[in-house]
This record gives C-alpha cells, structure tokens and sequence, in this order.
DNA sequence: TCCAAGCGTTGAAAATATTGCACACTCTGG
DNA sequence: CCAGAGTGTGCAATATTTTCAACGCTTGGA
C-alpha cells in the first residue's frame, strides 16, 4: 500500500476533508490532494505536518503498511480443545490437529492459588500473552509485574519466567509461543 | 531523536560509510550528508530509497526505540498497545517494542459490519486465535464458517482467508500469527 | 615524502515539492 | 432553479530537496 492511498484511507476514516485535514495540520489543500494521488512524494518534514493534524505519529503511520493478516480443521469448538493442563493451571490447546505447528496457542484458566511453579519456564523463541480476566502475577527474570483485566505482554522466552494467581478471582489468560515446544 | 541523527546512529551501527550507503542505496554521497546533519528534510521517496540500501523499511526505521530500556518492556496496560486499525476493525499490536519479533500477537475488536475486506489475506507462517467475545464468520479457503465465543481456528496463512462480524454484537478475537511481517 | 583512495562537507544547478489560486463538481436550503 | 458552501483537482510561481562537482581532511602504501 502507498503513501497516498494510506494518507487516504486514515483521513477519510477519521472523518475529515482534504482540506479540513490541511487547515488542522497547517498545509494547503493542494498538498493533501497531491500526496494522496501520489504525484508527488511528501518530504519527512510536511507528511510529519499533516499527521500531526490527525493526529498521529510517523511510527504509527508506517506501522499500518502491512498487508494485514487475518486470516485442516480450521476451526474448533470452544469444548473441544485439546487439555494440556498441569496442576491446578487450566491450559487448553488451541489447533490441536496441527503437529509440525510454529504457534502453540493457549487458552489458560487460573484459579485462585494457581502457579506455574517455583522452577521458571525456560524455551527458545518468543512469548507473547494478554489478560482477558482477572488478575494474574508475572515474574519475568528478578522482575515480577502485576497484569490486570487487558494488560498484556511480550518477551524472549529465554528469560525464565513464571506465572502465579495469589488473588481470590480466577484468572484468563491467552498466550502464544514460538516455537512451539509440545 | 530527529531522523538525521538516527539514520546516522543506523548507518553507522552497519559500518557504512555515507558513499558506501549512498552507492548501495542509488542517491549521491551529498544527499545522505545533507539528511544526516538535518539540513533538509528528505521525501519520503528518497528516504525509502536511502533505506533500502541498508536494508531497512519505513516502518522499522520509525519504530526503532530510542529509549534503549524500551527494549525492556515486558508488560503493557491496555491502553498502552500500538494501535494498527484498518478500516473499522480495531487491531492493538501487543509488543509494540519488538521490532524483529518472531509473532504477530494482536487484540482484535470487530464491531457489528466489519470485514476485514473482500480480497482475502496471504501469508507465509501459521495463524491462530480464539473468540472471547460475540460471533464471527471466518472464511479459509472456500469454506466459511461460523465462530462463537470461546472458539478458536489454526491454521496454514498460506490459504486465504478473511473475517467478517455480520452481527449484530461487537466481537473480540484475539490472534497470534507467524512470522511477524511487520 | 608524496601520491592515491577514502572520508564528510559545501555551493550552484537541476529536479522535485509546496503554495496560492482558480476550476468543476455535488450538495442543501431558499 | 439558483446561490452558497462544501468537495477534490490542476497549473504556474515559489520554496525545498537532490545532484554534480568541487573542496579539505585523514590514512596507508610505494
């Protein structure tokens, strides 16, 4: 996707003219309506311009360039995933008919009390996960985080790390890691 | 940190020299001088162009962390996600900070009528995700099918494939997908 | 020592981007 | 039906970027 039909695609989303976007932003109409056609390739400076009348930053604007990627047994029922659950720690497996997988995809439940163990999880690659209920304790290397309902996170799995529900709410958690190591 | 100074800061850590780079990246020595002090403000064009000779996207080049302790974080707030929306779909970016990242891990909201677009998404890698909220229809390949809360899909990027909330109830997926293409 | 090859910088010319203004078009209200 | 305010586009003038061709500097080898 290019530059113009991005800068496009972002106004018209946000619900502005050309020349609203330029007066907000501190350019002239001709040089949204030329930037969006493509005729010309902004200079960093006045494409910084017009974000700001968005608002939004240069990362921002670039990091909305990927061809997005949504999208066997495709799908599974929610009673139908494949139970891998260590002690009181719910954890099912989603995509279980896939063997040769690069994501294991988890659906974990911990009630109050759970813990992953006082030995911390060490693998190769890359771990990702967020907290659609409750609370949980994440301890990530010495550094140990308090996630609560939408927080997130993101690290190397080579780092030991260890999750534990010291509150009285059980707790939702969705994770993915590569590579996968079942 | 301005654009001059980082691209300075890159073209350094990858032991080139401004002609070196310059050469490699199809501009003159002059232009790369002039980027680098800040005595202009390059297009977008020609920025592209200096990038590639490195190489390096856009993208990457403006999500390069400044702030070396970013490289640190492990947990995000909920409000604090990369927000890479297309359309009326609402994607957050969990791990905003990882920049070579071996998964794609996205908090995705679709309200009622969204679509993520008639041409279907390709991609190298393996996709998961699990429904927590509302419904979704998901098409893989030829077949459509019918997702509800709590379910969950894998399955090969390769196949194209789109998501659509026909609904009347606002849907929360959230999905892992590998490689990261961005 | 001197030369040749590398480095980054700089001024004037060429190429490109931005402005300012006008145009054609579509609405909406009178 | 027209007037007025909105939209996006296009063109000549202006401002900015990019190139070309130097410059002074440092380094390493003959």
């Amino acid at each position: 996707m290019d530059v113009g039909t991005r800068l496009q695609t972002i106004r018209r989303l946000k619900g502005l003219s050309q020349r609203e976007l330029a007066k907000r932003a501190g350019v002239t109409n001709s040089t949204i309506s030329m930037i969006e056609k493509n005729s010309v390739s902004p200079s960093i400076s006045s494409l910084k311009k017009v974000l700001a009348g968005i608002p939004m930053s240069l990362m921002e604007f670039f990091s909305m360039d990927m061809e997005q990627d949504r999208h066997a047994q495709v799908v599974y029922k929610a009673g139908e995933l494949l139970d891998i659950s260590t002690g009181s720690v719910s954890m099912k497996l989603i995509g279980k008919a896939h063997t040769g997988r690069a994501i294991a995809f988890l659906d974990e439940t911990y009630p109050p009390g759970a813990d992953t163990g006082e030995e911390m999880f060490v693998h190769d690659g890359e771990e990702a996960g967020v907290l659609i209920e409750g609370r949980l304790e994440l301890t990530v290397g010495s550094q140990t985080y308090l996630l609560e309902c939408g927080d997130s996170y993101y690290f190397d799995g080579s780092q030991p790390h260890r999750l534990r529900n010291p509150f009285d709410q059980p707790a939702r958690l969705i994770s993915a890691t590569t590579p996968a190591n079942f």
